[in-house]
DNA sequence: CCGAGCTGCTAAGTATACAAAGCGAATTCA
DNA sequence: TGAATTCGCTTTGTATACTTAGCAGCTCGG
């Protein structure tokens, strides 16, 4: 296969002043929306709807995840996005910073610390050398 | 002076109200209620509802102020505690917990996890999501 | 007394997070 | 073939955060 498929999603790095051109789920959305990102999380975990919603103990409910994941909750209780960190095993402050909030001793300072929100746990070994290809791809083509 | 003096300033509460009973402030250890820590925080520091509202950039309007000080809000908005926390000078975090909301070191509190041999430090929040976007690609391809 | 300017507070309306139920499409199993 | 799951998603309803406008009380200067 080839990168092709995706690079096309990419171009829309930040920088320019050019507007995002993401796929149809648009937003204004300082960073990277929410939406998608908790929708890359589950399919990375390959989870269903449902089985967040159990692994979560009900504490979000499947048809609840779908309107977060296609954007129609803008800014979801933090107690929320602490039950859906733990389930995708990502820093809580992530999906806090993409909803909007501030997170604790952000203001006045100068130091600016972006936080991975990229911390799957269970990569295989090949899928990790894909990924390092990839982004390698991703960096080539992209001079920032 | 006694604190006789700040009984007196709060005569006047909820007359038909079902709480009589005043509750300990945050003189005594640790106020039960966001409502009254704010309510405190606010009169040791001398200030005005209006002035409140004036020294959050009017994030907070001073109606709102005293709703949140009356206990008729029970879950502000995170970045609305924000505002507070500057203007009071109390740590963000500490109104987080009283307002209920989870705090970043909930689970285990020890860090791990670490992505093995992956240089995500450096990566872009656009990078983050082709990442995850491709990871997901690739389980949907080989469902192990 | 009389208005101006404060104080805290409230009534009413809007926006939106979230819950419960159920739908159509796809898959699986008889 | 058809019944039963399971999928993501939508629809409807409710609770509540938040906004805007304004009121009653107190204090001040005139």
């Amino acid at each position: 296969m080839t990168y092709q498929a995706f690079g096309t999603t990419l171009r829309s790095l930040r920088n320019g002043g050019t507007r995002p051109r993401r796929k149809p789920s648009a937003f204004i959305g300082q960073p990277a929306e929410l939406s998608a990102l908790l929708a890359d999380l589950r399919r990375a975990k390959g989870l269903s709807l449902r089985e967040v919603e159990e692994a979560t103990d009900k504490a979000v409910s499947n048809a609840y995840l779908s309107q977060l994941e296609n954007g129609k909750i803008k800014k979801p209780s933090p107690n929320v996005l602490h039950s859906l960190a733990e389930v995708y095993a990502v820093p809580y402050e992530a999906l806090m910073e993409k909803a909007g909030y501030l997170l604790p001793s952000e203001n006045g300072g100068g130091r600016r610390k972006r936080l991975a929100a990229f911390a799957i746990d269970d990569l295989t070994a090949e899928e990790e050398e894909e990924l390092l290809k990839y982004l390698a791809f991703l960096r080539s083509r992209t001079p920032s």
